[in-house]
DNA sequence: GGCGGAAAGG
DNA sequence: CCTTTCCGCC
């Protein structure tokens, strides 16, 4: 029989709100690239993982904002070799893939830690992201220069958040491995990571507005369903995720999600979004294992769970506009600054700054609705077809010990520069948040305008800032 | 353990 | 293009 492996099984049947081209880069789903079309990514797997409950004892989010540890990594790379039908997957070659990571900056060792790596959520969500606010986003202009260059970039779930200030209706649980059979947009074509220097080659985090660059080659930004957001409710299948308070009250195996915990209290669109409960409340569930089967139950919003997040979650809509809570620089946009985003680097540790471990103890995580899970199960792997026929070896679990010493390596190898852009024009609207810019413990930085109104009149503004940036 | 080159496969 | 597999090196 043919693998079917898990992959698919994993993938929501409902092909759901995945758009092309948002959120996530296309080299992550590449669809046409492989022959049988949706082959799971490795971090997409990862990603999964620290996600479900009964794989903490495997890998699970630990340390920094993004940063999980392959507890064992025999076992992960197990259930990869599973997933891809490679019955002789081991560590050492998981790891390999992970490397490979590195030059994509999509993930990132962290150094002195065994099994450690550490997701560069700044890429995965960037890439690919409409170009919309990111010239105001708190989250942008953090890893830019525009405040004096010398912030860190902000990679904080809020800024992230704050990236997707318009949030569709996503009500319905998308995956983020759903990339179903959905149409791409005009010509069925997505956009590349590629076609974002920023993202891939520039310094870790470095956002520059994909609008800026002119990424959009045939798809016009505004085909893309603003806000979509894997970080949100619903972006993802994966709704095994514990719900998570409003609070900052972390579950003891999953760590907030500081979007989700934003949104909550973000006025509208975003709090509507998020799952009852959760938007009001949020209570905490029970651990309890995730039983449910269903890949996007009925109407139940998918829920995500992000990294740890050791900042403060704290950010009222009352904050919106005020940043003084941060107390950090406010920082006038100098003109002429404009999104010539220079990023710096912000990973290698340099990220969230801190390096204090995240809330281990706090819970509070909503309960969720059994039935609206959608399973990964990475069991069923009846057939996979090919060579490989023994996937019934699967079983084979040597074990290994993983004692060492890290060297530190200066990883600058490949640190491609980004090419400055000098000569951009200037903020288009200045927001009032623009200025605020987080600098360690990244500030909970809310998106700017909610409503529709606003999304039409800051799409306009983007085909302006295009327009000027093609003059 | 971790890294990255190289080659191969899908 | 994204691994997978091998491998030598640190």
């Amino acid at each position: 029989m043919d693998c079917n492996c898990v992959s698919d099984l994993l993938l929501p049947p409902v092909p759901a709100l995945w758009t092309p081209g948002i959120a996530f880069p296309e080299w992550a789903y590449k669809p046409e690239s492989s022959p049988g079309s949706r082959q799971i990514q490795l971090w997409h797997f990862i990603l999964e993982l620290l996600q479900k409950e009964e794989y903490q004892g495997v890998i699970a989010w630990q340390g920094d904002y993004g940063e999980f540890v392959i507890k064992d990594p025999d076992e992960v790379a197990r259930l990869w070799g599973i997933r891809k039908c490679k019955p002789h997957m081991n560590y050492d070659k998981l790891s390999r893939a992970l490397r490979y990571y590195y030059n994509k900056r999509i993930l990132h060792k962290t150094k002195g830690k065994r099994f450690t790596y550490k997701f560069n959520f700044s890429k995965v969500v960037l890439v690919n992201y409409p170009i919309l606010d990111m010239a105001s986003s708190p989250f942008f202009l953090a890893q830019n220069h525009f405040n004096g260059g010398s912030t860190t970039p902000d990679c904080s779930p809020e800024a992230i958040q704050s990236l997707f200030p318009r949030l569709p209706d996503t009500s319905r649980g998308t995956s983020l491995f759903d990339r179903g059979t959905t149409a791409p947009g005009p010509e069925g074509d997505k956009l590349r990571l590629d076609s974002f220097p920023f993202l891939s080659s520039g310094a870790p985090c470095y956002s520059k507005p994909p609008s800026l660059l002119g990424p959009y080659p045939r798809n016009p930004p505004f085909d893309y369903p603003w806000g979509f957001n894997p970080y949100l409710p619903g972006a993802f299948s994966l709704n095994n995720c514990p719900k998570l308070p409003p609070g900052s009250l972390y579950p003891s195996q999953f760590y907030p999600n500081p979007l989700q915990s934003s949104l909550s209290q973000l006025p509208h669109p975003f709090s509507s979004l998020l799952p009852p409960g959760e938007a009001g409340g949020g209570e905490r569930g029970a651990a309890g294992q995730t039983g449910g089967t269903n890949g996007t139950a009925g109407g139940q919003p998918a829920r995500l769970c992000l990294p740890p997040y050791q900042g403060s979650l704290s950010m009222g809509r009352t904050d919106i506009g005020s940043g003084a809570t941060l107390g950090e620089r406010v920082e006038p946009n100098p003109p002429g600054m404009g999104l010539s985003l220079g990023l710096g680097a912000v990973s290698l540790g340099a990220g969230t700054g801190t390096d204090q471990q995240s809330p281990t103890e706090r819970r509070g995580g909503v309960k969720q609705d059994p039935e609206s899970d959608s399973d990964l199960e990475i069991t069923d792997l009846s057939d996979c077809s090919s060579d490989n026929e023994n996937e019934h070896e699967f079983g084979i679990r040597k074990e290994s010990s993983h004692a060492n010493r890290s060297q530190l390596v200066l990883d600058g190898k490949k640190g491609s520069v980004l090419p400055p852009i000098s000569s951009l024009p200037p903020p288009v609207s200045p927001h009032p948040l623009k200025s605020l810019m987080p600098i360690t413990p990244p500030p909970p930085s809310l998106p700017r305008s909610l409503s529709p109104s606003m999304a039409l009149h800051e799409r306009h503004r983007e085909t302006e800032t295009l327009k000027l940036i093609h003059s």
